[in-house]
DNA sequence: GCAGTCTGTTACCCCTGGTAACATCCGGTC
DNA sequence: GACCGGATGTTACCAGGGGTAACAGACTGC
């Protein structure tokens, strides 16, 4: 039972004739549905439960969906699409930047929007489609798809060369393993994050690696990372979560 | 409901199996089977199939690993084991190297590893240990070993800041990134993408986004990168699969 | 002989993905 | 109104996979 919802809202004028009208808004509610409970119970949660929660049963989303991975997949469009709107807002600003600015945006947007959501960014990352294909499973394809959308803005002739894309596909997957890294852990507070990777991006790698070898230790990383990190503190937009305490970062 | 006759929660002996010294061989035979089938069905073998191709039945397997996830972990730890050996040895080579040639030779040592197996790659990223964590599953923590034995070699001293383990679990996810990325369109041989990475790493982005926002727009890349993959074509172990041609990107 | 433990088995439970078959409402058409 | 198509919904079921209980031999050591 359940069906609260009154059904057949119908308040609206439904005068579009279109069969697919109503059952676009029905999927919609349903993919709603998932999403809650998804976000609720992690990627694991079964169909009947989905079904529960939309006040159905099972061969209802399966008449919408086709099959698990169907639904999973919808799911994962949807926010999928989000992110890359973000991102892509980010890599081509209206005004002109310099690229370190437009990198630095675009990292700082992809780790706000973890930060915001990390149920979400599990699923994505370990569920949504890594069922249907074959044998190799590809990397849950919105990685892809971001790496894509990075690479075309490296050079946006419509090339897209091996060099860029193998670039941007390593960004994206560097970006996204140490904002796993930094969402289990949380050593750090957002900007610097970003300021650090961005530096990593910008050559930071050589000079700590050249001094370290030739006597400075690891003080020369720290304070050129920490110079830039200010300066970040205000770029993206904001999703920023409250300070969330302490966790010192205790770099010695 | 009706009954459920006590039990009460899994009972869950951890580490079921650590008695006898003689159990280990049999165990490391249980687990070579396991390992044969994964390697052969993908990572959603069943406990079923795993114990037939062992020749015996499953509660064995549950005596021996306690549940799915334990012998899928025992089998992770297997091959990462020998993944972050290979990778030790890379980042900490006998005689003195510039820190550009370890960093290319962990690198290339990585790609080797994935393209001479690809299937163990598939399994370790995809599925071990990503179900054990009660919310949020951690990236397959191999990833994250991987990561750590990065970070360690940055400052050899055990300080370990933030900004190098931010920067080694990047670096790790960029590789990881980019090579799952170019086993699946093999848009160059494997020296190349090493060089790429190297470049990447190196500082080449900037160069490259500063002359294409200039004027030139992507042969500044392709120049660049190719100059370096030369000279990469020899420093890791072999495991090269043929040319396999040349599919041509071609993305969407 | 007995206890204990390791090996192995059969048979079973429960849950989950997925399907079949049947019942229903609602909008449109003659 | 009668009728029909299509979407909505249901109960009931199947196959298969994870996991467990309970029992059966075999070997050890006393």
């Amino acid at each position: 039972m359940t069906h609260d919802e009154a059904t057949t809202g119908a308040s609206a004028p439904v005068s579009a004739a279109q069969p697919g009208r109503r059952s676009a808004r029905r999927r919609r509610e349903l993919l709603d549905a998932a999403d809650r409970v998804v976000m609720r119970d992690g990627p694991d949660a079964s169909m009947n439960t989905i079904a529960a929660e939309a006040g159905i049963t099972k061969p209802i989303l399966y008449r919408h969906f086709g099959d698990k991975d169907g639904l999973y997949r919808a799911l994962a469009e949807r926010h999928t699409e989000e992110l890359a709107l973000a991102i892509r807002a980010a890599v081509h600003p209206g005004r002109t930047t310099t690229p370190r600015d437009r990198i630095q945006a675009t990292i700082d947007t992809y780790l706000a929007h973890i930060e915001a959501n990390p149920q979400v960014y599990r699923f994505l990352l370990h569920r949504a489609g890594a069922e249907s294909a074959d044998v190799h499973g590809h990397v849950t394809a919105y990685q892809r798809r971001v790496g894509e959308e990075l690479a075309r803005s490296f050079d946006p002739l419509g090339t897209t060369g091996v060099p860029a894309r193998a670039w941007a596909h390593g960004i994206v997957g560097m970006v996204q393993a140490s904002g796993d890294w930094w969402l289990d852990e949380r050593p750090c507070r957002r900007p610097e994050l970003t300021a650090h990777l961005t530096e990593l991006l910008w050559g930071a790698l050589p000079t700590a690696l050249a001094t370290s070898t030739e006597g400075t230790a690891d003080r020369t990383t720290d304070s050129t990372a920490a110079s830039t990190a200010a300066s970040a503190a205000d770029s993206a937009p904001e999703t920023s979560a409250q300070p969330t305490g302490g966790i010192p970062p205790k770099a010695g």
